[in-house]
DNA sequence: GCCAACGTTGGC
DNA sequence: GCCAACGTTGGC
């Protein structure tokens, strides 16, 4: 099973929309880069992913499952060669884990998420995935 | 709101 | 095939 990272803009579609799409899930649709394409043509069934707030919070949020492999995107138009994986909600992280924080983890340093900020769908290693699960469940960092 | 990074487009 | 111009994304 492998991991992945998906970076949503909360303006256009957020954690909460996914989650209230309960069990029903959602096709990831809109990717028009041809990299973030591979990844999601990788993808398999029961595969996890982070999910993931650009813009204003810029945090990990939650946790997805693909539950319907690559097909071609219906938000594209046809003959074009973009294609969309369907995601549900699994679960909430015990407290969201904000790029900041990620940024400062020597551990984090090399996610693609920190050195190829524009792409929108990527892998996350295995390393990477239990790091930030760890995190998530720490409680935050002192204050002093 | 600004700017850097990156991808795409189009002229040559 | 190169490269400048432009548009988009995302962090700050």
């Amino acid at each position: 099973m492998a991991f992945w990272l998906f970076k949503s803009e909360p303006d256009v579609w957020s954690w909460e929309q996914q989650q209230a799409r309960g069990a029903r899930g959602e096709p990831w649709t809109g990717v028009r880069n041809h990299q973030a394409k591979l990844n999601l043509m990788a993808m398999q069934v029961e595969d996890l992913g982070f999910f993931y707030h650009s813009q204003t919070d810029r945090a990990i949020l939650g946790i997805v499952a693909v539950v319907r492999t690559a097909y071609p995107d219906p938000s594209a138009p046809d003959g074009s060669p973009w294609v969309a994986v369907d995601v549900v909600a699994r679960e909430s992280l015990v407290r969201p884990v904000g790029l900041a924080e990620i940024k400062a983890d020597a551990v984090l340093q090399d996610m693609l998420l920190v050195r190829h900020s524009r792409l929108s769908v990527s892998p996350v290693s295995d390393v990477h995935w239990h790091h930030i699960l760890e995190r998530s469940r720490a409680v935050q960092a002192r204050t002093g």
